[in-house]
DNA sequence: CTGAAAGCGCTTACAG
DNA sequence: CTGAAAGCGCTTACAG
């Protein structure tokens, strides 16, 4: 491979000169700058970005940091699409790393794109797939170390509300739920995500507060766990017809939940929206290739806090 | 940022022992090995890869392009999944980049990461969505250009076959025919992908190429182009029913155009599997979450072209 | 076992 | 306008 000694030989100057020329940051004569991209183009030369990076102690370049595991998520593919796009108008390079399936992996992915000199570092963290998370303290402690910014997705850290973007999970549940109200339900049933998880428990609360600011009396015998996906969705939702509990409306941690209590509702011949009101969360895809779209589903667009959005499809 | 120099002048040991020390490329006794660890420790050092690179004349990393547009894909998840997974277990660092939205959008992306000295670069060439995409020959001029392998994904190279790992989507695309056909019947509908694009052409092929070998004469009126979405398989068996084609069976480019198909049967009464047996390709996700599961699905699990399956559910 | 020095491929004051 | 030299932070022959 060409260097810039090879360059600057070809063309009889000094390598200086080359560097000069190729970035730009010197007044050059027109007889010599010629020279020089002659020579460039005939050795096909292109500057080695590490020996720039080490030398000008930066490398233009944003690391991101995706979660393992999420090859499931709809998510994922936008946030890249996204953070691509910023860093191609902000002119930096973004440099994508995915966690390892090990212990300290998301850590070390963090570090390893610090090592490589990142100007600041991006953390999607996920709550679901990631079962080595990093928690909180350990990110808060990670942002004080590091000798440059990282700003944390999805997370809320205390210390460093500056340094993280989050979803207000609680708000966003509660935005159904006051739709239900509104419309005049009060026997509201609610299928729960996986309660072990923060975001789980979040949204069930936003449930709860809406219930409660409605002066509607919590019943206990109305919630159920789900897990996240249809499967489960369809047995908490039969779970529910067998304790004989009785709603009028059906609210579900997310849109693959309802999609599955949909299927038990139908299997028990519970019409929807005539005898239950269904309604998930998450503008899913997988409500387009739905037979049936007998739901709609409350959704967040933006991975910022303030921007929850809610359509009553 | 702690320098290696900033620990040997705390250790009162020489920079290259520092080196030899983290490397353990070579014997140190251990009262000056404690020395050294404890500066490390104390300064809260970590190498500087970017120096380290640059003097080694390797990076021991991976570079994987992936294409630009493709969020709504579910391979792009699974690609980069496996990716990290080889590279982990090969102890290299993956460096993952994204096509940016413009003219020679995949090149300029391949060759930041030779610039960035990567010790080799996959390329996943998207036929569908990048509407910039490196055509065959560009690909084969690159990898005799650049310094270190190319490897691309989704693309015959005829130049280069040991460079490139493509599925073979004209034999992949005739096994649901072949099984269709080996059930008895004769009339046999297509609704092909968009034609403009190669695989959509490839998988057409396919399909005729099993009416051929049977001996089944083509008529083409059983064939109909859709968009590859749900929306253009919708639209393509309305058009295959209000021209009265007759058919038993009716063959998709892929599974969401089968969704759409199957939307549009049911819409005019017309009963699946029993009065047309319906196939898609793809196994893609989707299919978990459909109310009615009336039809099978032909799939390919692994990038190479080897590989292909055939499940019929 | 350890140090001094050269080198990786650039950039950028410092001179002229 | 251009060159010689120092420096970015490492590694690795070469000595001893």
């Amino acid at each position: 491979m060409a260097t810039m000694l090879d360059v600057s030989r070809k063309a009889g100057v000094a390598k200086s000169t080359v560097s000069r020329v190729l970035s730009g940051t010197a007044k050059i004569s027109e007889e010599t700058k010629q020279l020089v991209l002659k020579a460039v183009e005939e050795l096909n030369y292109r500057p080695n970005v590490l020996a720039q990076s080490l030398s000008k102690q930066e490398t233009n370049t944003i690391g991101l940091v995706i979660p393992h595991g999420s090859s499931t998520s709809q998510y994922l593919g936008l946030l890249i699409e996204i953070c691509q796009e910023l860093a191609d108008k902000a002119g930096k390079f973004l440099m994508i790393t995915q966690v390892s399936d090990e212990e300290n992996g998301g850590v070390n992915s963090i570090r390893a794109l610090v090592d490589r000199r990142c100007d600041a570092v991006l953390y999607y963290n996920n709550s679901f797939f990631d079962q080595y998370n990093i928690n909180g303290d350990t990110l808060s402690d990670l942002i004080d170390e590091l000798p440059v910014p990282l700003v944390v997705m999805n997370c809320y850290l205390p210390r460093h509300p500056n340094h993280c973007v989050w979803y207000d999970h609680v708000y966003g549940a509660r935005i159904p739920v006051d739709y239900l109200i509104q419309q005049g339900h009060t026997k509201i049933a609610y299928i729960a995500g996986p309660l072990s998880q923060r975001t789980a428990q979040l949204r069930l609360q936003g449930y709860e507060d809406a219930l409660n600011d409605a002066g509607i009396e919590l019943d206990s015998s109305l919630i159920v766990e789900g897990d996240r996906y249809s499967s489960g969705g369809f047995s908490a939702c039969n779970q529910l017809l067998q304790r004989k509990a009785e709603f009028t409306a059906l609210c579900c941690f997310n849109d693959l939940t309802a999609v599955g209590a949909l299927h038990a509702l139908q299997e028990n011949h519970i019409a929807v929206p005539e005898q239950v009101s269904l309604i998930g969360f998450d503008n899913d895809a997988v409500l387009d290739y739905l037979t049936d779209r007998d739901f709609c589903s409350a959704f967040c667009t933006c991975l910022c806090h303030a921007c929850d959005e809610f359509v009553a499809g």
